[in-house]
DNA sequence: ACTTGTACCATTACTTCATATGGTACATAT
DNA sequence: ATATGTACCATATGAAGTAATGGTACAAGT
């Protein structure tokens, strides 16, 4: 794997990490069942925090790119290569922007969307 | 008007403004066509800033509950008692908290709702 | 012993935003 | 002159959240 990471890019570093491990998997350098260094080894290797790597192959398995079997070790996902070509964060903006342009249209302030906003989603803090 | 500001409530000033010039209205003790006190009039008698009592009666005329007429003052809007009863934040949250649910159920993080929901919020800055 | 992913505890720096405040100025009226 | 709503300029405070870091510890396996 050729992993670089730029401290310089404003993007976030966990970001990054992610997007390189799906490009690589969509160039074909990484295959399904291919084994990943764990989370330790590239966090040594890139210089970054564990927390950090942990972060990135987290949200991988999330969008089953990657697959993790504890002790065993982090292997690429069955269905990577179609998996990594989604774009969650597109259809977030997608579904978000439908709600929001609602909203505004009936005279709704971007204050007070902003504030509902985080009542929802802090509402499900104390519940859980 | 028996208006009462607790600067010791968490409640942000402009709302209990707000609130209270919507509960007086509902109690009939304001009727359509009554003359409100001037921005700056209010102001004085609350202590409050004039942009805080301005943005109170700029949302109470955006929901119909009050009507401005520059020179002239400001009136009780002819269908503030029926206005004055909606709950646009909670049609806002109900709303929102569609939206969030379904996202949620897909596996996104709050944090990336949260960075999804900025950017979609920002977006139309820029734009316009 | 050593490694795997993971789950806690925590702090730091940074950004964004809401609220509230102050001052100045304007057109439009009385 | 005086008053109306409104639109700018601006600042200060506090809250909240992200990203990234560090340490400790665990069960499950080699």
């Amino acid at each position: 794997m050729e992993i670089v990471i730029d401290i310089d890019d404003e993007t976030p570093l966990f970001t990054q990490l992610i997007d390189q491990i799906k490009k690589t998997v969509q160039e074909g350098k990484l295959k399904a069942g291919d084994p990943l260094p764990s989370i330790r080894q590239l966090a040594n290797d890139l210089d970054l925090n564990n927390k950090t790597v942990a972060k990135a192959y987290r949200l991988l398995e999330r969008d089953e790119v990657i697959v993790t079997r504890g002790y065993r070790g982090t292997y690429i996902h069955k269905n990577a290569r179609s998996n990594s070509t989604k774009d969650l964060v597109a259809w977030v903006n997608k579904e978000l922007k439908k709600t929001i342009e609602k909203l505004k249209a009936s005279g709704v302030t971007d204050s007070e969307i902003r504030i509902a906003f985080a009542d929802v989603l802090n509402s499900g803090k104390t519940n859980k």
